[in-house]
DNA sequence: AGCGTGACGGTTGAC
DNA sequence: GCGTCAACCGTCACG
């Protein structure tokens, strides 16, 4: 698991198959897509393939965030304990009920609603398995399984009450600390983790946080939700809203300009996954530890300004030598340009990739 | 040339 | 603790 090891697309970024990309990455293909720039120039800029900008960018309009879903896990269970309970007492109530009344009941006692309501199968086989003997009425309960269904928020849309696995997980970071504002994070979408903690600037703050990571930070399900609502409005850039967002960060930030909120910081190796930037010792070579090449954090503030060449010399790390070869053209206009120049402290100059 | 889409190989986490 | 399963991921190739 932490033994994740880069690979080199055809643009020469650098990604972790069957990861999602940094959220500072992901917020930065909407910046650039809501400044104007084709999805076509932004995959270039950022070496992500145009198929991951179109899904993201995608993603985005439809759901309002750049978060990517949960990976993992199971669908959430329906027949929670108390689901159980009921169709016991459906059954207890009328030993002749058949199923799918059972499952009406269900329904209309608002026990369930459409969304997740055991199907008739599922129905039968609870009265089979759990409800044959009724002289054992609590043996769903108080068996191994009663997994509290009820705050499992695995789908991001149809389950805004997030689970939270910090309990378990998140809260086991040494050195990452859940605090109430951020304990039902996770895999609910809407969750409440702030921005900061998206793009790792706590890591400026909070030094253990970034040793806790073993060089592989968080998980991204554990990051917050990045969503329309931190972009859109009053921004004075395509609707981005930086009040919003201001207000979101816990932390002071070197920068009023977008970068407030989208430090340079996103692509340094306090970021999400050491891998893209710096990857998190498992990554560029055991023993090398990110920190050595990462001057954003050893320098907070200081370190924001960043230049292609930390992204990139840590991004191409695997096969420098393809970044040589690969100089895409550049159609931006001068303003694109420009605006991409000024994003985040970065030159993101075609020409000197 | 740009973009949407599906196959693919991979990771993750609940069970 | 481990295997299975089903979710997700980004890349790539195709149209």
């Amino acid at each position: 698991m932490e033994q994740t090891y880069g690979e080199v697309n055809q643009l020469g970024g650098v990604f972790v198959n069957g990861r999602p990309l940094p959220n500072a990455i992901r917020l930065r293909i909407v910046e650039l897509a809501q400044l104007g720039i084709r999805p076509c120039d932004i995959s270039r800029q950022l070496r992500v393939s145009h198929g991951c900008v179109s899904k993201i960018l995608a993603r985005y309009n439809e759901t309002g965030s750049i978060l990517p879903g949960a990976i993992g896990g199971s669908k959430p269970r329906v027949t929670t304990p108390n689901v159980v309970k009921n169709i016991r007492e459906y059954k207890q109530g009328d030993p002749g009920i058949f199923a799918w009344e059972i499952r009406d009941r269900l329904l209309a006692d608002g026990v369930c609603d459409k969304y997740n309501v055991p199907s008739v199968s599922s129905i039968s086989r609870i009265l089979r398995n759990k409800i044959g003997n009724f002289s054992q009425p609590n043996q769903y309960e108080n068996g191994k399984q009663a997994p509290p269904q009820s705050g499992l928020s695995y789908y991001p849309y149809s389950y805004p009450t997030a689970m939270s696995p910090s309990g378990t997980k998140m809260s086991n970071h040494p050195g990452v600390p859940v605090t109430g504002g951020h304990v039902s994070i996770s895999r609910g979408w809407p969750s409440a983790h702030t921005v900061s903690n998206i793009l790792g600037i706590r890591a400026f703050m909070d030094p253990s946080a970034i040793a806790s990571a073993e060089g592989y930070a968080p998980k991204m399900e554990d990051w917050g939700s990045v969503n329309r609502a931190t972009f859109t409005s009053a921004h004075g850039v395509n609707g981005i809203d930086k009040s919003a967002i201001d207000a979101d960060i816990k932390y002071p930030q070197p920068s009023s300009t977008l970068s407030s909120y989208v430090p340079a910081c996103a692509y340094s190796p306090s970021n999400q996954y050491g891998v893209y930037s710096g990857p998190a010792g498992s990554y560029v070579s055991p023993g090398h530890h990110w920190q050595a090449q990462g001057t954003s954090l050893s320098h907070p503030g200081g370190g924001v300004a960043m230049h292609p060449s930390d992204i990139h010399s840590s991004m191409a790390f695997k096969h420098a030598v393809r970044d040589g070869d690969r100089k895409p053209p550049s159609p931006l206009s001068k303003q694109q340009q420009e605006a991409l120049s000024n994003i985040h402290g970065l030159s993101l100059s075609t020409s000197s990739s």
